[in-house]
DNA sequence: TTTCTAATTGAAAATGATTTTCATTTGCAA
DNA sequence: TTGCAAATGAAAATCATTTTCAATTAGAAA
């Protein structure tokens, strides 16, 4: 969680600390819980170094991925979008999966998990005699600030 | 379901008969059931006519997706694949939603629905105070068949 | 501290799936 | 037949990544 464990992670990882990784860290530590496009984490990036290119944002995001302390999701607007998924204990991390609503006026992305799905996802698999290694679900709509709000498009 | 029937709903919708049309329309109805991208339509189609563009396959199942005659999905591999969703009834065409297992080594797109899940869809929604639209459930891995041939890459 | 070198970066080009433009062709109503 | 709006093909444009490549830099070694 803290910064400093972070950048000690990756170097553990055998990565430079460059100015650039840092930035992009603090803009995903800051906004942990949200999910944003790498146009958003660099355009927060840029705050505190305009110089930041796109490409060293898709970089790093994309050894974090693979490092798997964040998880993509790609969503119907054709983007994709990053979500920090860590809970460090020690040098160790555990990433949880959840499902997601989305609502399609404000743009925001509400993470949930449900036993009783998960577990009818993995009766229908059996059923079909599928081994399932991930899925998606998602959910559009409104949410209930949107609708609070007049905003029914 | 059969072609002229088809063909004549579209007149009714202003749309002119040209050769291109019925041919992606044929290679659509060949394959009902089964869920195609663009480039596997263009494939089909060049079969009967290989002047027929990615332009006009496109453009034609745009249309078509806009009359909800089709249904458009986009996977994790950043196509999108396209299924007819008619029970002609004279006239008249319903749509069916269901959800889909897709399997990662042969590609096939498996369709389901599950009452108890859309249930619990909307008992989430409910929780969350949001107002659903539309959702998408996507449970990737692989199929029966593929575990049986051994293709467990 | 300075040197050295592999890692990292920015800018720009490449990719890949669509989507649009535009000049030409064609279905079909009159 | 003719006329013309609709439809088409080829090519260019989009848009979100992803890669290339030459220049820069972190940080280990001297």
């Amino acid at each position: 969680m803290p910064e400093f464990e972070f950048l000690n992670y990756l170097k553990t990882l055998g990565l430079k600390i460059t100015n650039q990784r840092k930035i992009i860290i603090e803009v995903l530590l800051k906004n942990h819980g949200r999910h944003l496009s790498l146009e958003q984490i660099l355009s927060e990036a840029k705050k505190n170094n305009p110089k930041i290119s796109l490409a060293t944002v898709f970089r790093n995001i994309n050894f974090l991925e693979k490092e798997n302390l964040l998880t993509k999701m790609k969503l119907d607007d054709n983007k994709s979008y990053y979500e920090l998924c860590l809970d460090f204990k020690g040098s160790k991390h555990t990433s949880t999966h959840h499902d997601h609503l989305i609502c399609e006026s404000c743009g925001i992305i509400i993470e949930f998990y449900n036993d009783e799905i998960e577990k009818l996802q993995k009766k229908i698999a059996l059923d079909f005699n599928f081994k399932i290694s991930r899925h998606k679900m998602e959910l559009y709509g409104i949410c209930g600030n949107c609708i609070k709000n007049g905003e029914l498009k």
